[in-house]
RNA sequence: GGGCGGAUUCCCGAGUGGCCAAAGGGGACAGACUGUAAAUCUGCUGCAAAUUGCUUCGGUGGUUCGAAUCCACCUCCGCCCA
């Protein structure tokens, strides 16, 4: 099977501007294609890591990858499926992000032997003369069209200030430049991006009258219509400092049922056959499909050597035996009262609980247990010595462990 | 630039002098049931030395015994007119 067959057969193209062209384009390794990524934090989340696979499968099927960073639409922001205007950054946070993103993609995708390139649109973004731009490129605009377009439409009602609006001019002289400089002449992006990067192509097409092609990949929704990688916490970091390789693979660990399927084939390497193959899985079995899928992924991001310690301590922790691997927080002298520590101190230093108040009110409904026990006072008290050696498990709720040592 | 309207807790949204830590919904969390799933039911959702105290309703000052609520100024946002 072929490279564009592959990614149709794995959900993974949304939409694309001219099916034909751009099947003949990768299958036959003749793309030059960049994705852009905006650095709006220290790491990149799970939504990164799809685009990255699709450069990673693109790459080893001959196509040419440039990773583009946006040090310099950083400065804007994407208005597109957001609801409020994006805090502004410094420069300085800026560049600290495109540096973390640097550090991080390298893993991914091989930079070697000009197999792929990265840039940064800093460097010509921020060069650009006002003046000189509108006349170059704002004459190829019409405004009509882009209020049109569906990713400034829900902005109407709630406000888009001008710096928003200029995004998708933007995000088009990118691929504009990148086209002129580097050969470029596809885009690909998350499907949110579409109109920003139809913006692109027709300003290539009023320019040079050449064809450029955009692509956009399927955003990894799950069954209630809600993107994935996020949690209440906020996003499912690829950083094992942001996100633990444990915590990475329990997320995958407990998608649901309804999202097993879909993320296995859109984010793992497995082959289709064998994806098919647990198509076929029903009820129980499908647990079976999620800790592949945990697995699988956690390999990917994070190492096999990570991905086998975090299944083992989810076996074990679930299995309710063994408590190998589990993070330990240590209590110091100044968490005691009186030589000792309540249990609410403990579920609050131990970062189990966000504050006294909370950690009362988990005990009191039965959620809380040390060392399997059911901890119904809490004025449960601990002393230096019951937390020495191997200390306690303390657990709050079905999933949240950590051992407690003094 | 002119006129009008708005900002409430994680989100939406009620509250227009004391009965307000603030209705209702969503989400999150915990319990039961399960398969570390979904659905359902229940509880819970500012903080703490916890039948009490403290801090919160865009910001700063003021009126009052008492302010989310009234007044003044400021910031941000929306709508209409230019």
């Amino acid at each position: 099977m072929e490279i564009y067959e592959e990614l149709v057969a794995r959900g993974l193209i949304a939409q694309v501007t001219d099916e034909k062209e751009i099947r003949d384009l990768i299958n036959s390794g003749g793309a030059r294609f960049y994705i852009g990524f905006d650095p709006t934090a220290d790491s990149l989340h799970v939504g990164h890591f799809m685009a990255l696979c699709l450069m990673k499968r693109l790459q080893m099927a001959g196509n040419k990858p440039v990773v583009l960073i946006g040090g310099g639409t950083g400065y804007i922001g994407d208005p597109s499926g957001r609801s409020d205007m994006r805090t502004m950054m410094t420069p300085e946070m800026i560049q600290h992000n495109c540096d973390c993103f640097k550090k991080q993609m390298e893993r991914f995708i091989e930079f070697g032997d000009d197999k792929a390139i990265m840039v940064n649109n800093a460097d010509w973004l921020l060069k650009l003369n006002y003046i000189n731009l509108l006349r170059d490129v704002g004459a190829c605009f019409s405004v009509n069209n882009m209020l049109r377009a569906e990713c400034y439409k829900n902005r109407m009602e709630k406000g888009l200030s001008f710096l928003e609006f200029n995004y998708m001019i933007m995000q088009s002289y990118d691929f504009f430049y990148l086209n002129e400089h580097y050969g470029c002449n596809m885009q690909f992006g998350g499907d949110d991006q579409w109109s920003n990067m139809l913006g692109g192509t027709e300003l290539i097409r009023k320019k040079t009258g050449k064809d450029a092609y955009a692509m956009t990949i399927t955003l990894l929704l799950n069954s209630e219509g809600k993107k994935m990688g996020k949690t209440s916490k906020g996003a499912v970091w690829l950083d094992p400092n942001k996100t633990s390789p444990f915590d990475f693979y329990q997320y995958w660990r407990n998608v649901s049922d309804a999202d097993v399927l879909k993320c296995i084939r859109m984010l793992t390497f497995l082959p289709l056959e064998q994806i098919d193959e647990m198509d076929k899985w029903e009820g129980a079995e499908l647990n079976k499909a999620k800790e592949i899928l945990a697995y699988e992924l956690t390999k990917l991001v994070h190492g096999e050597e990570e991905a086998k310690k975090a299944e083992e301590s989810a076996k074990a922790l679930f299995s309710g035996e063994g408590t190998l691997e589990m993070p330990t927080v240590t209590i110091t002298e100044g968490d005691l009262r009186d030589g000792k520590i309540d249990i609410l101190g403990i579920l609050t230093v131990s970062g189990l609980t966000p504050s006294r108040s909370d950690a009362r009110r988990a005990v009191e409904q039965g959620g809380v247990s040390v060392d399997d026990v059911k901890i119904t006072d809490i004025r449960t008290l601990y002393a230096p010595e019951d937390l020495s050696g191997d200390g306690i498990v303390v657990r709050r709720g079905k999933k949240n462990y950590k051992r407690i040592k003094y």
